[in-house]
RNA sequence: GGGUCCGUAGCGCAGUAUGGAUAGCGCGUCGGCCUUCGGAGCCGAAGGUCCCGGGUUCAAAUCCCGGCGGACCCGCCA
């Protein structure tokens, strides 16, 4: 079920502020856009506009011109608002909660679920995120990604858009051909797939750049240039003794095999033009290989409920079906398109300055659209990707890490360059920054992270110990501490604006305190214990709500739907959790301070189990949009 | 060296896009509240040159300029 959205009641409520304020400015002959603010204390009341902008600009003094229009204001007839006050400048509107707690309590529990979902808009939104590449797990800092991505989609689609959700299988980077190289020579798993990809991939890693650095170093006479081989020798000598503590036998089988071959970079590239021709057996132990550990996330992507709706093979839309040659083609024909140091590359600055774009950069480095060996690069075969994608979407939104801005500017610039430039506007590169360890960067060719598995398992564990304390059936706690430990994951990476980077420590992503999932989860438990105890319902009387935490609770409530309108137009998931922090913060103040089950007038104990009833459903909502489980108890 | 983003209490974060009322929240610290719907909670206290310096404005954490500090990026990785 969906109502329009203009019959949501802070909708009406906010309508019939700027009704009454656009009246009042008529009558003086001044038709302005209305803005308003949220006052910061309830004494101001709840919605306020500020004079001092049109004051200025017809020449009057705010403080005067505030109290014209409340007197104006006053001889109108009101419904919803019940009084509007003239307070240096600003003119307040107070909300009649008499009439508003009804409403908004009763739209809520009539729509449940669907309170909150805005008009149907007809555009259809592909949101590409996660899109790991296959060569090892899912970690802390591309969890982040998923997690945002995830709760991307769900808000847009809850505002109405209709979204996909595409995983993109980076199958023919050069990283991949590395990981399939190192697993060619050993061909078993040991333990979790994923997890144990990404060991041969960072040592395969490893060994060859140690193999390369100490024949580049026998190679040179300049002594700085010694030097400085020398020092990154010795960091690859030391994640070497890293990783092969972590697998002796591996690391040394490893070792052994890669050693036999003169060239093992050629030996890569070749696997690498082999599988872009697809050629049978690169096929086969790149597709083997993709298979594992993308059977790896899927487990992994289980454990946090997220899900895709699409998962697209790098190889069959841009490579196999010919896409990125032609588009090479095509660009080779514009005027951007050159040959360069023996490859073929696309001119940015060029393009930036023929069709006058800014991207908030002042130039951008030229494109390289072609190895020198032939094989096609990553860029590249996005474009394909792009266009593939936009026949099946209005819009694309990529999550993809702050650190590809330039490549996903470049993307663009090549669809200007195509005179796909409409196509390059509905593009959208939802950057964020990327999660660190304390003191190093993560990094999959290091084997330097922290899965997500791990983080979980962490986080369960931590639950369990505090479940334990009050519940007693093993099963149950089993249940409810998944339910908890991921909840409070979730949360951590959701609630950090994506533009500021994280460090990652065990007690920040694992918190269970005030401003974290488990916090919000309690709440919905003390509202769920609460209802549960509700014999039979009788006649509520709204009009008895009249306390601030009441008043507070009901706003809140009602700001819901412009939550979720302002998250879904501005893209920011993490407004979201704020508002799920705040609601249950103020739920917990009501339920410390004022009786519900024992409250004495019994219009009163009734109008206030439907309140406790719409907070339910609205954090249930919420949490489902975060993503986050809610448990009966905890 | 150049570009982008960030800098708010001991620590972790909102608030900045679109300038407005006493700059909010959590952790930690100190002091209270379990005979009241479940204390992962609530009440109270201490803690701020909003990085620094200029400028614009009736009004600046917010906009502009210049510093300082950090993260990321700057052609054949993604």
């Amino acid at each position: 079920m969906r109502i329009m959205m203009k019959n949501y009641p802070y909708y009406i409520f906010e309508e019939e502020c700027k009704s009454l304020i656009e009246k009042a400015l008529s009558e003086e002959g001044i038709k302005e856009e209305i803005k308003f603010e949220f006052p910061p204390s309830p004494k101001y009341g709840d919605l306020s506009f500020p004079v001092f902008n049109i004051a200025k600009k017809y020449g009057k003094n705010p403080e005067d011109f505030s109290k014209i229009i409340v007197s104006k204001i006053n001889s109108y007839e009101k419904n919803i608002v019940e009084r509007v006050e003239a307070i240096g400048g600003y003119v307040n509107f107070f909300i009649d909660y008499k009439k508003y707690s009804k409403i908004v309590i009763e739209s809520i529990i009539s729509l449940g679920k669907d309170y909150g979902n805005l008009d149907k808009k007809d555009i259809k939104i592909i949101v590409e995120h996660t899109s790991v590449n296959p060569v090892h797990p899912i970690h802390i800092g591309s969890a982040r990604n998923a997690i945002i991505g995830d709760v991307l989609s769900n808000i847009l689609e809850k505002a109405g858009y209709e979204i996909k959700r595409h995983f993109y299988i980076d199958d023919v980077g050069l990283q991949v051909a590395q990981a399939a190289y190192g697993y060619s020579k050993i061909r078993k798993i040991e333990g979790k797939k994923d997890h144990f990809i990404g060991y041969i991939y960072a040592a395969t890693n490893c060994i060859i750049n140690i193999k390369k650095l100490k024949e580049e170093i026998k190679g040179i006479s300049n002594e700085e240039k010694i030097k400085e081989k020398i020092k990154e020798l010795d960091e690859w000598t030391s994640i070497a003794n890293e990783l092969r503590l972590k697998n002796e036998k591996i690391f040394d089988e490893l070792i052994n095999e890669i050693y036999k071959s003169k060239d093992p970079e050629k030996d890569i590239s070749e696997l690498l033009i082999r599988y872009e021709k697809k050629e049978e057996d690169a096929v086969k132990i790149i597709r083997e290989l993709c298979e594992l550990v993308i059977s790896g996330f899927r487990e992994t992507l289980d454990r946090i409920g997220i899900k895709f709706d699409s998962w697209d093979w790098e190889s069959e839309i841009t490579c196999w079906s010919g896409a990125t040659e032609d588009i090479i083609n095509k660009l080779m024909e514009t005027e951007f398109g050159k040959i360069d140091r023996g490859t073929i590359i696309l001119d940015c600055n060029k393009i930036l300055e023929k069709f006058k774009l800014k991207f908030g950069v002042k130039e951008i480095p030229p494109l390289v659209l072609k190895r020198s060996d032939g094989t096609t690069l990553y860029t590249t075969r996005d474009i394909a990707y792009t266009i593939w994608k936009f026949q099946r979407a209005d819009k694309v939104i990529n999550v993809i890490s702050i650190e590809q801005r330039i490549p996903q500017i470049q993307l663009k610039l090549a669809l200007y360059a195509l005179n796909l430039g409409n196509l390059a506007e509905r593009l959208i590169h939802f950057g964020y920054e990327l999660v660190h360890l304390p003191g190093v960067k993560m990094s999959g060719r290091r084997g330097r992270y922290i899965t997500l598995d791990e983080v979980l398992d962490e986080a369960i564990r931590r639950a369990y110990y505090e479940v334990s304390k009050r519940i007693s059936n093993e099963e149950e706690r089993r249940k409810i501490s998944e339910i908890i430990g991921i909840g409070a994951v979730k949360y951590a990476l959701i609630s950090i604006s994506p533009n500021k980077p994280i460090v990652f420590t065990w007690e920040r992503v694992l918190d269970f305190e005030k401003n974290s999932g488990p916090f919000i989860q309690y709440g919905y438990v003390r509202a769920c214990n609460i209802i549960a105890k509700v014999e039979k319902e009788e006649e509520a009387n709204y009009e008895s709500l009249n306390s601030d935490y009441e008043k507070q609770i009901i706003m809140k409530l009602s700001l819901f739907p412009k939550i979720i309108n302002d998250a879904a137009e501005e893209l920011r998931p993490e407004i979201l959790a704020e508002y799920a922090n705040d609601l249950t913060s103020l739920f917990n103040l009501f339920y410390d301070n004022l009786p519900v089950l024992k409250a004495e007038d019994k219009g009163l104990r009734n109008a206030r189990i439907k309140l406790v009833k719409a907070v339910k459903i609205v954090l249930e909502n919420v949490l489902s949009i975060l993503g986050i489980n809610t448990p009966e108890k905890m």
